[in-house]
DNA sequence: GAACGATGTTCTATATATTGAACGATCTGC
DNA sequence: GCAGATCGTTCAATATATAGAACATCGTTC
């Protein structure tokens, strides 16, 4: 359920209600949360259970099952009357990561980083300004770890990436605020040290994040390029602050390299 | 796009008019329609062009293509006005993997037997009678391998696998022979012997098929069961016919031996 | 073992998502 | 640089997906 790094903030059920009130298929925005909902629990949910959480009218919610089953993105148990997440899901992410070079392009450098440093790297995406994805992962394998998987989802602007994204992505002061009041760090910086910040990490092609987010974690972000424009993807290193002592600086000229090198294969900036 | 093992039939237009058709939520098999279509695309497409593709009124395309952009499965670049898939459906995938052990204690086995044997190891799971989902996947990294991936879908019935989905699950014979009926095989067994095989199968708790579905191709499936009733799961072996030789009694004992382990601790059968 | 409560499902009126045509914007070819 | 075509988008009428109540079915409790 929970992010082995960090949970995530629970969905209300004002927030589904909303986004159906005002879209113009919210047959489609009541499946997303049903398969979101789904895949938070950890085990099958009955209708009137899924109806009562997102707030839907059971009839409704039997409807948008049912045709979520006929696609087999959702499994459907005829003696227990649950249902679950199914297989189908797969097939789109499977689909998705082919689509994208910079997974595959990413990986190999992930691996070699983790392995000379010891530590996790992750390949992140930006979707908007809401949130990250973790695409890619590498562990060195020895000694301890911190972890997050594949998939992972994380709000746009937090620690050491959330400040290339916001650095080098144009947005208008006020929106970065709006968003930045948002975010919940273990030692939150104040907005005004976070734009300096923002300043300090255009001009040096990187970001750090030393416990801000996480306390006692050490977060080390360098966007990658692909078209022109801002970037949509960042190289991550993530390891214990204490541990990570007097080889941070190599660290980070390491992974400006790798992701100066990335971008260029992408035929970025 | 094509799957290294198996081109997958091209999905026709009408296919997806008679699912809107009768479903209480049409804008579902809809938006359904669209991700897997994105996903089978190798670029970005327009509205047109997927309104076009599918048979569906532009308007109606645009409006689900919003809601899917809302929910960050579907990404939208404003410049090209083009859509593709979006990280979004990772987050689903990962979800998935983590509600079922199978995921998890499946691995190790596949990953021992490709060693030993130094063939491509499947972990498949069945969703009903319509297809089955590669869920895991272990090759041995040794020589030339046949490759497919993890999300990949096959027809349920085909090769070694679709002979223990029927073997083991109790259907009439007049459904399995309409589904048999559409089966597309490199050498297409009877659907008398194709029936014979099935008792082998149930007798000796696995199936072998030998280059019937690909030329020169053994895959070798044994059943896994979760809880009772039927199994919605396997463990596939495959390889190149005549390099596997005098092994395969050895390998179809171990598969067999993995498959009831496993079977054990999902506590199935 | 009967009555209760809860859950899944069907049914129908109505609010509304969908349609198809009209509008603007953008690209293409001459 | 202009005309034509193509594409994305908006809009209003209507077919229809949805809401809410009624029904059916199950498991529980007294």
């Amino acid at each position: 359920m929970s992010d082995p790094i960090r949970a995530r903030a629970p969905s209300p059920v004002r927030k589904v209600a909303a986004a159906v009130k005002d879209s113009k298929a919210p047959a489609i925005t009541r499946a997303a949360a049903i398969l979101r909902l789904l895949g938070r629990s950890d085990r099958p949910l009955g209708v009137q259970a899924i109806a009562k959480e997102l707030g839907l009218v059971p009839s409704t919610c039997l409807y948008v099952l049912r045709a979520l089953a006929e696609e087999e993105l959702v499994s459907f148990d005829a003696d227990t009357k649950r249902y679950a997440l199914e297989a189908g899901v797969l097939t789109l992410a499977r689909h998705w990561l082919r689509r994208d070079p910079f997974n595959d392009l990413a990986q190999p450098l992930l691996d070699r980083l983790a392995q000379r440093f010891g530590l996790t790297m992750l390949g992140v995406q930006a979707v908007g300004l809401d949130h990250m994805i973790v695409v890619a992962m590498a562990q060195s394998g020895s000694g301890f770890q911190l972890s997050t998987q594949v998939g992972s989802r994380f709000p746009a602007l937090i620690s050491a990436t959330g400040r290339c994204i916001a650095a080098f992505g144009d947005y208008p002061e006020a929106v970065l605020k709006a968003r930045f009041d948002q975010l919940r760090w273990d030692d939150p910086p104040a907005f005004d040290d976070w734009m300096a910040q923002l300043r300090q990490t255009r001009a040096q092609g990187f970001a750090v994040d030393e416990g801000q987010y996480i306390a006692g974690v050490t977060v080390v972000s360098a966007p990658v390029w692909k078209g022109a424009g801002w970037p949509v993807h960042a190289l991550v290193a993530i390891g214990i602050g204490a541990a990570l002592g007097r080889e941070l600086g190599a660290l980070q000229d390491a992974l400006v390299e790798a992701a100066g090198a990335l971008s260029g294969q992408l035929g970025g900036a």
